[in-house]
DNA sequence: TTCTAGATTTCCT
DNA sequence: GGAAATCTAGAAC
C-alpha cells in the first residue's frame, strides 16, 4: 500500500508518479484492480483551472482542503463523477485527477458497470471506450459521492506500486478552455502507447 | 469518422 | 441565467 507521504509532495510529481500504479477497490464483494495510465494535476490557488483558484472554498470543493491522500469525488455536467486524489497539506488545496485506467482484474466487472454487458458482448466502439476518460472510470469502478472524503489507506481502496518501465508523455489538460492562461499548462501526463489513454497528442 | 444536442448539479471562476 | 476537470445517441458524410 502506498503511504500518505507519497501524496504529501509536489502535485506535479505525484501526478507523474501515479502513472503505472494500481488502484485496488473492494465493493460488494467485487475486487477491482486497474492501472493508472493518465492523470492531470490541479495546482490549487494559483491555477485558474482549479476549483480552489484564489482560495475559493465551497461546499463542493472543501475536500480539496483536506490532508494528502484524501479521495475527492465531484459531479460535473450534472451527471458524471470525477475522481481526484488530494495532495499536500491543508494550506495547499491541490490534487490529481485520474483520467484513464487499464482494467487488470476480471474485465466483465468493468463492462457490466459501464454498459450492463459482458466484455465479449461489447461492440468494438464500446471496448475502445471502456475506461478512457474521467467520467468513464468512475462508472466502471462503481464510484459515486459515497467515496468523497474517504482516504486511500484502507483495505477497501488503496494504491499499490507496480510498473515503472514506460515512457511518460506530457501534454495540455483537457476540457478547461475557459481557464485563460492556465489552459495551456503542461499538467497532463500519460503512458506512451497505452490504448486506454483518453486523448493522444498528434505527431 | 465527425458533428451535434442534451443530460442536469453546483457555483458563478 | 450560464457554464462546467464529460459522455452518449443519433445523424450526416
Amino acid at each position: 500500500m502506498i503511504k500518505r507521504e507519497f501524496f504529501d509532495r509536489d502535485t506535479l510529481e505525484v501526478a507523474k508518479d501515479l502513472l503505472g500504479k494500481i488502484i485496488i477497490r473492494r465493493d460488494n464483494n467485487i475486487i477491482y484492480k486497474a492501472r493508472i495510465v493518465e492523470t492531470e494535476a490541479y495546482m490549487g490557488i494559483e491555477d485558474r483551472a482549479c476549483q480552489t483558484f484564489g482560495n475559493r472554498k465551497t461546499n463542493r470543493n472543501k475536500i480539496m482542503y483536506e490532508d494528502a491522500g484524501t479521495i475527492y469525488i465531484y459531479q460535473t455536467y450534472g451527471i458524471h463523477y470525477l475522481m481526484n486524489f488530494i495532495t499536500r497539506d491543508k494550506n495547499h488545496p491541490e490534487g490529481v485527477l485520474i483520467r484513464a485506467i487499464e482494467p487488470l482484474s476480471e474485465i466483465d466487472n468493468f463492462s457490466l458497470n459501464r454498459f450492463g454487458l459482458k466484455y465479449e458482448n461489447l461492440s468494438p466502439y464500446q471496448k475502445k471506450n471502456l475506461t478512457n476518460g474521467p467520467g468513464k472510470i468512475t462508472k466502471a469502478l462503481a464510484i459515486d459521492k459515497k467515496l468523497n472524503g474517504k482516504n486511500l489507506f484502507t483495505e477497501n481502496f488503496y494504491i499499490e506500486d507496480d510498473l515503472k518501465d514506460f515512457q511518460i508523455i506530457t501534454d495540455k489538460r483537457i476540457g478547461i478552455d475557459y481557464a485563460k492562461e492556465a489552459k495551456d499548462y503542461p499538467y497532463r501526463f500519460y503512458i506512451k502507447d497505452n490504448p486506454y489513454v483518453s486523448k493522444v497528442k498528434k505527431g
